[in-house]
DNA sequence: TTGTGAAATCGAAACGTTTCAATAAATAAA
DNA sequence: TTTATTTATTGAAACGTTTCGATTTCACAA
């Protein structure tokens, strides 16, 4: 009752072998007789050993362990992001174990996995968590690498969508198609995404040399209940746009959803996009002309890029993703002459 | 150059105090005085001291670390579920990390985490990994939590969801408005959840006495191309039923994009139900009618179990949850007589 | 037999903590 | 002052492995 587990030493003890013996036999290696391995082997089956993970790793000072941070695990489209580091990961013969950083008092799980060194490397992509957690967890020995955030420090290294490019072309994508009140709307005002995606748009709305819509001040949240919000917000007003752009899938959904429920119709009356393609994107009605992001890539050149720090290359420049212009039914299809 | 990191011991030596005084202070033990604390922080402060959390999981015999494992992490209705476990586990001071079982070679990562000792304890949704596995990685020191799958072992408990029930709901909803010919379109074979749906479906079917329609026995691998291959042959054989009971609702969205592009119109040709309301099903057109899985109180009620047992309560009876029947548009609204 | 080199096994140290029993220092009581 | 008591600090052992240098065993040639 007193030893719930058995380990090393009981298979030395009844295998009547030294601790040394056993462990190399375990790890089959070439010194020990072939029928001692055997001998051993049946021991260790006999008594159901399992070798203790975690005193290996403290023994060996490494993990072969990576994980992967993120503000709300299953949020709509970080499964992508979560395969591409696995993937890579794995062929590294490496671990990857992921963790919510949203969840309770910040700090908890993150901290133990990052600044504890239960890990070997980590990526982030949770706004939640500040430079300063990062910076002070960040090491030789722990390189970490930020996901759309940039944060020059040695040993942090960061892979970034091009947010301006995306919010450049979806503007130029209704521009082109005869739009010109074009209205922005934007998340949360700290967000560095919504920052840039609209200083895209604004490039394009320049280059056409039309007055740019005042910007609009909504804190979104991000949600689709602020963009909801929004849309009421705008019909009311009387004035409608001739176009939305909604720095986010989500809000540009709730928009929709008010529109419909007063019969404005999309995108006869107001063309609507959004940013993010998130799986439902695809099939509400009409279906949303959209930005993507290239989460598989970017969780594997995180992940490319962590190994090669890992293996000591800390030359390593911040990497600038494209994105990808969807064009769906939100937006008409037709160049108003 | 040689040692990377601080640790206790540097800590002491600079401090000129014994290593277990470094530990007391550090820990926050009232047996040290006050002033040499102080001293301690600065010292651990200045040599950016982090404890070791794998040499302090070795010495406690424990991680203070419940995992769980699904087999996509990301996969679309997973969110709630982790949400509950991490919800529960955070209350109790555990800490939650994640895994997927898909990636690679299966039995990596999990077996890592469950026979290595890496966690007190598991939750596991994952038809991939095998009993075997568990039934062996389980023990007193470990626990193990089986999601949607039943398994009657020592300290390894089970969370069900009622499909039998979901799946009677929701055909008795079908039949209720007058529909008669109803067909059930099945996940792979093997899948427990399929056929507990399948058995709901054919007692309500028996109660209404109707002659049920031999089981459509394809293979849909529970994916959307699967649905959309058996609408395909459905409406290529000419004689539609009066509505579809899809075993989930991915296959029931791939059942009506083939509808869809055909003209054949839902509810109005032929009603189509699917199972689990993932986020997508309130979306489509028309939305789909379905049944709800209380994800996020599998996941909670999963982790109380889980501490339970690892607070000795060894009593503990599988758990059955409701479901709940999720009435749109993909189904007509009124009785026909 | 003895010696030799290779093959097999062993003992001890190390990884970085915590913890317990023991000692040392400081304070109170005699 | 001396003794008893409390308060602070310490050294060593332990957690379960791996690894390295040392030692034993063995087979075979001299």
């Amino acid at each position: 009752m007193q030893k719930i587990v058995a380990t090393i030493k009981d298979v030395a003890k009844v295998a009547k072998l030294a601790v040394s013996t056993v462990s190399l036999a375990l790890n089959n290696d070439p010194r020990v007789k072939e029928s001692t391995r055997r001998r051993v082997l049946e021991v260790a089956q006999g008594l159901q050993y399992r070798p203790n993970g975690i005193a290996r790793d403290l023994k060996a000072r490494r993990t072969d362990t990576v994980c992967i941070l993120l503000h709300d695990l299953g949020g709509p489209f970080y499964s992508e992001l979560i395969r591409g580091v696995q993937d890579v990961a794995t062929s590294n013969k490496y671990n990857t174990i992921a963790s919510g950083t949203g969840g309770g008092q910040i700090g908890s799980a993150a901290v133990r996995l990052l600044s504890e060194r239960r890990v070997d490397g980590a990526i982030i992509l949770a706004p939640d968590v500040d430079d300063e957690t990062i910076i002070h967890a960040a090491g030789k020995d722990l390189p970490i690498v930020v996901l759309d955030r940039s944060l020059l420090v040695e040993n942090v290294y960061s892979v970034l969508v091009d947010n301006e490019r995306g919010g450049y072309e979806v503007t130029r994508h209704l521009l082109n198609l005869g739009y010109r009140n074009i209205v922005f709307v934007s998340g949360p005002s700290d967000s560095l995404d919504s920052e840039l995606r609209y200083r895209g748009y604004e490039m394009a709305m320049n280059e056409f040399q039309t007055q740019k819509s005042k910007r609009f001040d909504y804190c979104g949240h991000f949600t689709e209940e602020g963009g909801y919000s929004i849309g009421r917000l705008l019909s009311a007003m009387g004035t409608l746009p001739d176009a939305i752009f909604s720095a986010n899938d989500e809000m540009a959904i709730g928009i929709m959803k008010s529109f419909v429920e007063i019969g404005i119709r999309i995108p006869e009356d107001v063309a609507i996009v959004g940013f993010d393609n998130i799986p439902i994107s695809e099939y509400v009605h009409p279906s949303l002309t959209t930005v993507r992001q290239p989460m598989y890539d970017m969780g594997a050149v995180a992940a490319q890029i962590l190994f090669q720090a890992m293996n000591g290359n800390s030359e390593l420049q911040p990497v600038l993703l494209p994105t990808e212009l969807i064009v769906r039914n939100s937006s008409r299809s037709e160049i108003r002459t």
